[in-house]
DNA sequence: CATAAAAATGACATCGATAGACATTTCGCT
DNA sequence: AGCGAAATGTCTATCGATGTCATTTTTATG
């Protein structure tokens, strides 16, 4: 293993040179520092952390709480993070992780130890876990928490308006020349599931249209499996709605499902839209048109504020809300309505 | 934070003696062992693990290489890779690396020397680079192969019988009355393509039946969007196939997409199977009947591998090849053959 | 050219845990 | 009581990099 001593010998100078130049600390002779970089070039040599964290005491490690692999929302976040990581030249750290479990906390604190890890990324519905949160504060560990339902005056968070962009896509629905609209909405505990569907009923009320009836409004609860049967019995009905507005990708794509189970032509006798733009909306007949989260652009952005916040002590200027902007993507699962009338 | 010197205070013993117990090194009474675990347990310690690593010299960390977060072979690898390192007790660090970059071995080497790492889950088709390979020896870190084509002679290699797996479906669809069955097959470099094809002859010939015609057997490359391209030219053919047997999932899927666009039904006007069991499998309708992948178990046995060689000097007697079973998984994506005759 | 000020560099202790070489204590047993 | 084995302690060097403070070299200025 090569280390600062064998620099230093190389370079005739003192390891504390080396270290100057791998700190870009104080001044060293420009001559110095690039003789000193240019035989740790061709030596190969990348200083080792272990021995650079004890002596500086700085945990650095980015983690990222994963709870369901399954889950299209997750894996697309952990992708997204992953890039925006290897962007920022930094290193992610994934690890499974329930909060249901009841010894989460030495699991927990396990891995921060282990993986040395000051950073932590919380992803719903875990961001919103009040004993995690305090945990995770008191072990001194920064957190950027996803699309958090409340705000935290410590940590930083960044989501989209999951509202606004539920009501632009019924509104894009309605303009569309639907009226009779269905909504399969999200697990009752999740907040999405609540803004989703108040967005839903705003667009309704922004063009003076009424409700739909309670007939077309049902429960899911995000899962595959779950919107299979409620979309099943949905479509059951005699009145059946020209349009879904399933509160995910997995819930709509169980519906699309349904829909060609009963033999309906999506978007000729039925048009579904979903939430979220995971990579199962692309891997289905007909491709769903659907909001896309920022995923890339919220990566980037808690990456980057976890691994600035490091460097400079006074984090007190750091902006702690974020919002970014979402899109309404439109794919060939969606079309006017099939009466075009009112 | 909590050091040794903590515990051994509380403890009143010297530092040595929490040094031999957290090393399980020699003869410690076992009222004292007990004691000083139960302090380390009340305050929560855990040795500091750049200290502890940086006397001992030892590498330990696990790191799994992703080439596509977007593929469900490698998700579904990943998440079974994080719990298995989640059962063993030790932790995964995941990566987004692709050989194809030509500033790889710099990416790499930083990734190794940052994070620790001295063992590397190589999944297809990287596991198969020669240089990737080489440079990992050259840098003692030790590797586990999943599903490689060649075998190395340092590492160990996890994979079931492809080629097996592949003749088994296909009887599978022989014994339910098939006898048009058109194959699309995988990304000509990859070996899993050949295998899979060669598999799909096999069981023609096992069955004394002739061989497909070559209008049956079209070119994929693993990928949704080029599976939609060339299933859609497949089932324009006049003499359709009964059933389409797909080198993967994601092949599959699009398969049923095309064969949905032009209004057939799955499985009664035509027997679609992939290959893999990724998520995706059961996230479309009709559920697809498939070949699971082991990849709990692989995971398990890639990370027990892997986490007691570095206990072990003599890794001489470790097993370099490893098979595990597959299974058929029979979903609602088959049928018998409409004609239910020869 | 002398000399103070500024710039560049070096010697050494240190972070937390471990291990080697011994010294010392404790304990069971005859 | 006394012996030997088991258990534990003391002291110190070490892993690789960096902070503190002292020292040397260079530069500027009268």
């Amino acid at each position: 293993m090569t280390t600062i001593y064998d620099i230093a010998k190389r370079a005739e100078v003192s390891t504390k040179t080396v270290s100057r130049v791998i700190n870009g600390d104080s001044k060293v002779k420009l001559s110095t520092r690039e003789l000193i970089l240019e035989i740790m070039r061709e030596m190969d040599f990348k200083p080792n952390q272990q021995a650079r964290q004890l002596r500086l005491g700085n945990k650095s490690g980015i983690g990222l709480l994963l709870e369901d692999p399954d889950s299209g929302y997750q894996t697309r976040f952990q992708s997204a993070m992953l890039h925006a990581a290897m962007e920022a030249g930094c290193y992610l750290s994934v690890e499974l992780f329930s909060h249901l479990k009841d010894d989460w906390k030495s699991h927990l604190s396990r891995y921060i130890k282990n993986s040395n890890i000051s950073n932590i990324i919380l992803l719903p519905t875990q961001c919103d876990f009040g004993p995690l949160r305090d945990f995770l504060r008191e072990n001194n560990v920064n957190c950027a928490l996803i699309s958090p339902t409340n705000l935290d005056s410590d940590f930083v968070s960044i989501a989209m308006d999951e509202r606004q962009a539920a009501r632009e896509i019924t509104e894009y629905l309605i303009n569309m020349g639907h009226r009779k609209i269905a909504h399969i909405s999200g697990h009752p505990d999740h907040s999405a599931s609540l803004l989703r569907r108040q967005g839903f009923y705003e667009a309704f009320e922004m063009h003076n249209l009424p409700r739909p009836r309670d007939e077309y409004i049902v429960q899911g609860d995000f899962l595959f499996k779950t919107g299979l049967k409620v979309s099943e019995e949905l479509l059951k009905i005699k009145d059946l709605p020209t349009a879904i507005f399933a509160c995910n990708d997995e819930t709509a794509a169980a519906t699309c499902s349904a829909a060609h189970k009963r033999g309906l032509r999506i978007p000729e006798d039925i048009t579904i839209v979903g939430f979220d733009d995971v990579y199962l909306a692309t891997a289905i007949w007909p491709p769903l048109t659907t909001v896309r989260q920022p995923y890339l652009e919220m990566a980037r952005r808690a990456i980057n504020i976890l691994s600035n916040m490091r460097d400079k002590n006074d984090n007190d200027d750091v902006q702690l809300r974020h919002v970014l902007p979402y899109s309404i993507i439109e794919r060939e699962s969606s079309s006017l309505s099939p009466r075009g009338e009112i």
